[in-house]
DNA sequence: TCCTTTATCAAGTAAATACTTAAATAAAAA
DNA sequence: TTTTTATTTAAGTATTTACTTGATAAAGGA
C-alpha cells in the first residue's frame, strides 16, 4: 500500500476535502475553493496530493476541473486496518489454543497423579 | 476521529512498529528499537505519538515497556473508510433511482403519445 | 483579437517533523 | 550503595509541509 494514501490523509483540509467529495456527486475546483477559508493556491495544492494520492478523479469541463472522489483508495485503506486487526485476532486465538491445549493436560495428569495415589 | 490517528499513520516507521506489533503478542520497547536502522530515542519518540494516539497499549514490566497494538484504533480508522465509501455509494444510488424514475416517466409519456395518434 | 474565467504552477517563508547526540530517570543486579 | 540495564526526555538541526503572493496556461465569450 502506497505511503502516498496515508500522508494524504494526514491533513484535516484534505480529509474535509473528501468528505464533502463523499457526500455529492461531483464538485468544480471553484467550489471546493470556496468552501475553506484558506488562498485557492492552497486547495489546489492540496487535490494535486489527493490526485496523485489516488484519492480522487478529475475530468476536464472546458476550463473547469470536476472534481470525484475515488473510493478504491478507500477500499485499500480499510483492507490495511482489516488485515492488521485480523493478524492480531488470530494471533490471539493461536495463543487461545495453546493456553486450551496446555489446561487439557494440566488436568489430564492431575487426574491421573489422583488415580496412583 | 481524532487527527492523530491519520498523522501517527503517516509515517512509514510508524506502520512498520504497528505492522511488527500485529503480528506478535507483545514486544518490548527494546526489541523493536533492534529491527531499525534509526537510533532507539527515534524509535523511542515513534513510540510515543502511537502511544497519544491510542494505537498501542504500553504495560510497565520492571524497567521494560510491554507495547502491544491497540486494534480498537484500527476499528476506527476502518469505519471512517467505510463510511466515506457508503455515503458515495448511497448517493450513487439516489442518482440511479432518479434516472429510473425519469426514464419510466419518459416511456410513459411516449406510450400515451402513441395511443392518441 | 482581447478580455474574462477557471485553475494551476513557481518562489518564498514560517512552522512542523524526523532525526541526531547528550542527559535524565527508574528499576534490578552486584 | 554503586553499577548496569531499559527507556525516555531534552536540545539542536536538516528536511518537509502548508501556506502566501505573483505569474502562467488554457478555454470561452465579446
Amino acid at each position: 500500500m502506497p505511503n502516498d494514501i496515508f500522508s494524504a490523509l494526514a491533513d484535516p483540509t484534505r480529509r474535509n476535502i473528501l468528505e464533502m467529495l463523499a457526500g455529492n456527486d461531483e464538485f468544480p475546483a471553484s467550489e471546493i475553493y470556496d468552501k475553506f477559508q484558506v488562498s485557492p493556491q492552497a486547495i489546489s495544492q492540496h487535490l494535486k496530493i489527493l490526485r496523485e494520492a489516488n484519492l480522487v478523479h478529475v475530468e476536464k469541463r472546458a476550463q473547469q476541473r470536476i472534481y470525484r472522489i475515488n473510493t478504491d483508495a478507500m477500499v485499500e485503506l480499510e483492507q490495511w486496518s482489516k488485515s492488521m486487526r485480523h493478524r492480531w485476532t488470530r494471533r490471539l486465538d493461536a495463543m487461545e489454543a495453546v493456553l486450551k491445549a496446555e489446561m487439557k493436560k494440566n488436568l489430564k495428569n492431575q487426574n491421573e497423579e489422583e488415580q496412583s495415589n
